[in-house]
DNA sequence: ATGGTTGCCGAGCAA
């Protein structure tokens, strides 16, 4: 069973784009990032023909995460816990009755620049927000799943260029300390359990030929829990979408799990 | 090199 994760950069701009995707490469699930719109104007019909349930958690302009699946969803829930003031939509998560049921999370995690300032602050309290809800999540026998737009570079290994991101809110010690937290409640990075070569990336900036040179960053990131990562036979990253036409700066991450 | 590009939506912010 495949689960994948696409930041989309904008669900209207990016809807063909990912019908063909989905088309070509049949994911089971896959949890969007940057939806850009609110749940009244995501384009529920445009892929009434494709199969999936949908479910979004959206805001105007900004932020949104989604689920698509094939397989049914239960409990569905909306935002991360924590903040009843927070307004951002950063956070959905579900059951998926598989062969055994699968918890998934979808999370866009804060960018936190400028940094240091108030939206690294806001960065790192949602990541100890997000610390706390999974330690809760962990404490179910369920295989759980996070997937998402994590916006942290967790080793100088995942950036072409690691110098250039030395005080960036992606890649400052406190982000990278604050990610390592919450893989110590026993998660494994899916790509790095597969891939051991170094130059894979899933996010090229649009502006100064990031692409052409693979100037990239490997920030979209697929966590398995103990039980997770027995199911797991495999990690990639569908980099060849980058090359495309009106691409995402971010590209598909997903996972095969015997579930 | 303090630029460069894109999406949202209709100016300027966020990334």
């Amino acid at each position: 069973m495949k689960v994948a994760t696409f930041n989309i950069n904008g669900i209207k701009a990016r809807a063909e784009t990912l019908k063909s995707w989905l088309d070509e490469t049949s994911p089971e699930i896959v949890l969007l990032q940057e939806i850009k719109s609110t749940d009244e104007a995501f384009p529920h019909e445009f892929f009434d023909d494709t199969g999936y349930m949908i479910r979004t958690h959206g805001q105007k302009s900004y932020n949104g995460v989604a689920i698509f699946s094939k397989l049914s969803l239960e409990d569905v829930q909306c935002g991360l816990p924590g903040n009843p003031q927070d307004e951002q939509a950063r956070w959905i998560e579900a059951t998926v009755i598989g062969r055994r049921a699968l918890k998934i999370c979808g999370l866009y995690l804060p960018n936190g620049n400028p940094a240091p300032g108030p939206k690294f602050d806001y960065k790192l309290d949602w990541m100890e927000r997000m610390l706390t809800h999974v330690r809760n999540l962990m404490s179910d026998e369920m295989p759980l799943l996070l997937a998402g737009d994590f916006n942290v570079i967790p080793q100088d290994e995942d950036a072409k260029d690691p110098k250039s991101w030395i005080d960036d809110a992606l890649a400052r010690p406190e982000t990278r300390t604050a990610f390592r937290r919450i893989l110590n409640l026993g998660f494994t990075d899916a790509f790095r359990a597969r891939n051991f070569e170094p130059d894979h990336y899933s996010f090229w900036d649009y502006q100064a030929g990031a692409w052409q040179k693979n100037n990239g960053i490997r920030i979209d990131h697929i966590l398995l829990s103990p039980q997770a990562t027995d199911l797991l036979q495999d990690c990639q990253i569908d980099t060849e979408l980058r090359g495309r036409n009106k691409p995402s700066d971010h590209v598909p991450v997903w996972v095969d799990l015997d579930l």
